[in-house]
DNA sequence: GTCTATACGTAGATAGAC
DNA sequence: GTCTATCTACGTATAGAC
């Protein structure tokens, strides 16, 4: 292997393991109680190499954020454009939404906490841009319904709000501290706020 | 007035005032991003007298979050054991939750936070107890109301936990940043999860 | 690419004068 | 009770050697 060549796969390896131990470190502490030691310590290299491969602990903390986001936002504009019954995508939106808290709860919680504390500018102008695209889709997505019938006659941005905040509330929900043991609510069960 | 009397006066007066601006910064901030000068210079005294009225920045946490759980405890408290149909009783429960995130919203705002943000070990305490309790209290109330035929015939525990989980996400809603105006859910749209 | 050493700033907390 | 000055610790980020 060329040396060019290996240098970029340590390149992509350092950086994908400084990312993946700052998320679970992220989301365990918080962003300013994360130390960038914390992270290098975790990922196995010296505190100095990290700023090597990002330039700040804000610039790592973006990226975690918008790696977040992405297949959420995907998982709704794929249901807003699909095919098959606006019923049909809304029940597997909610089945892989609830998937996605139980299987990888962090994606979730670090969104959440992206939205509930104050964050560098670049973050919080993210989180805003998903919070509409989020929106858009999925008022979209019970408008058609509504069309249909198959969507409960409220005001759509109304039911909007309230089955993103059920999703959002259920992800903090498991991330309590020392929580009981909780399974996760069935989809049935948030597609009451839905159906009609 | 006696001179004793007086600096008793004055220690209420700055502890609150302490207390006050320290939640608003604690909101905005988050817990380790808030200086103890900025609360300092938000209620108009020196750094170094905070610590006159409070052990360290983590007691003023404590104290913070320990005064926002307590009327959110005591309405479910009063929904489970108060007179009434439970039908009335969650009705009731459902327009003081909501009328407090839209009033107060610093209130759930900052139990949201505290519950999915690391904190400090008596905070998470509080935290972990006070989601046993709302629990707790919610199952029995619903339970009640499934003796009367008036709440779905669902798994209690898998109701509460999505009827808490909205409520909380849709407090985490309205802290976004540069969210689009959108009004409150109606109550009436939170109770289709519950009722039969 | 990697590490160690370090500069620089700042935050929590204390001491002592008024 | 109140302030200013200060101590101490630590975290980010950089520099320079290997």
């Amino acid at each position: 292997m060329a040396r060019a060549e290996k240098n970029e796969q340590i390149r992509e390896e350092r950086q994908a393991a400084i990312l993946k131990e700052a998320r679970r470190l992220f989301v365990q502490r918080g962003l300013s109680a994360t130390k960038i030691s914390d992270i290098a310590a975790a990922a196995g290299l010296s505190h100095g190499l990290v700023y090597h491969y990002f330039p700040t602990k804000d610039a790592i903390y973006e990226a975690i954020v918008a790696r977040a986001i992405e297949p959420v936002l995907e998982a709704t504009a794929a249901a807003r454009t699909g095919s098959g019954s606006a019923t049909d995508r809304l029940r597997a939106l909610t089945v892989e939404l609830l998937r996605t808290v139980e299987q990888e709860p962090d994606t979730m919680v670090l969104i959440v906490q992206a939205t509930c504390t104050s964050t560098p500018s670049h973050v919080d102008a993210l989180i805003a841009d998903f919070g509409e695209k989020i929106f858009g889709n999925l008022v979209a997505l019970l408008v058609e319904g509504q069309r249909a019938g198959e969507v409960a006659d409220a005001d759509p941005e109304e039911i909007a709000f309230l089955y993103f905040a059920a999703v959002q509330g259920i992800a903090l929900t498991l991330a309590m501290p020392r929580r009981r043991q909780l399974g996760l609510p069935k989809p049935e069960s948030l597609l009451r706020f839905i159906t009609a």
